[in-house]
DNA sequence: GATTTATGAATGAATG
DNA sequence: CATTCATTCATAAATC
């Protein structure tokens, strides 16, 4: 699934052959649009049913999907984003004390609490990831991997093999019939 | 998704150097065990445990920690997700206002009437990308677009396009202020 | 025609 | 689990 056939797009006249092009170019009326949306409207943030009814729309005017109207939005937002946090240093070397007044306290309050070193609370329905106070554990020959002799990547094993299991963990013998994904480093 | 031609994920064993890249990337032999399990067993819900046992054996294939596994389950599954359900049939009835610069509703200024979308809400980037060779639908009247019977946006679509041309009319007017922006076509 | 820029696309990370 | 943010990769288009 890689960038599909999002060919074909043709803008006010500079179209590229067909089969070059495999990204998606927003037609001049697609882009009148969405900005319309987003900057005169204040529109940022479809619901991906709007996003539907947008870029359904907006198919008159040229090939879209979704992904296409979802990724546009997306990536004004941070652009935009991006560009403020880049000036919130003034540049300028003079002493330009701007206080009118206006507490502009950008509320941007992000609680970033990167603390994700060791264990996170990532159970988000309480029934996963509980905080254990000793990070130990002894998985050596772990369900997951059976030791059939080698593991996913064809690799041996050669930890030692006996399994001390844990006992409440659900024993997935999950075995990798090692399938190709297609991933490989193409470089 | 499988992209490939993307990312460069270089070693198996020395990423993250300090302070250059943060950000986890999984190695190729990471990215094929991780996807074995997901699409060749299924295994789609890890539990904390499993979360751990997986990851300790990525290990060897470079770094990672338990939230790296955490999370590429979470936004697999998340993803995933999302493409399914955008198939659907977009339900809404709701209206949502796009009058730039007509229709005086300019009160507030998120003036939107996203006030129907209950919560329903499901992602809306990787739309469709199967095949989906020819399907291009009927629009008319688009509550998002409320065809006021003028066509400002004035496509010159049947001008000296010389391509394919975008193949829908323009029957949807969707009156812009079109120099708020000024490019409207920046090709 | 190589470099830079703009931007579509992808995904890791995070929040509620 | 749904949604959003941040960062990065990739590439068409513009610039030199």
């Amino acid at each position: 699934m890689e960038q599909q056939t999002q060919q074909q797009i043709e803008d006010g006249g500079n179209n590229q052959a067909a089969g070059t092009n495999n990204r998606w170019a927003p037609t001049p009326p697609q882009l009148r649009i969405l900005k319309g949306l987003y900057y005169d409207k204040g529109f940022k943030y479809p619901t991906p049913e709007q996003i539907q009814e947008i870029c359904l729309h907006l198919k008159q005017y040229g090939q879209i999907e979704d992904k296409n109207v979802f990724f546009w939005f997306q990536n004004l937002k941070a652009r935009e984003r991006q560009k403020l946090k880049e000036f919130r240093n003034v540049p300028v070397g003079g002493s330009l004390d701007l206080n009118f007044g206006s507490t502009s306290s950008t509320s941007t309050d992000r609680s970033i609490d990167l603390n994700f070193g060791s264990r996170v609370g990532y159970g988000a329905d309480g029934s996963i990831m509980e905080q254990r106070g000793e990070y130990h554990q002894e998985i050596e020959t772990l369900p997951l991997f059976p030791m059939h002799g080698e593991d996913i990547l064809g690799n041996m094993k050669t930890t030692s093999e006996g399994g001390s299991g844990y006992g409440g963990g659900s024993r997935i013998s999950l075995e990798l019939s090692l399938n190709s994904y297609g991933d490989a480093d193409m470089a």
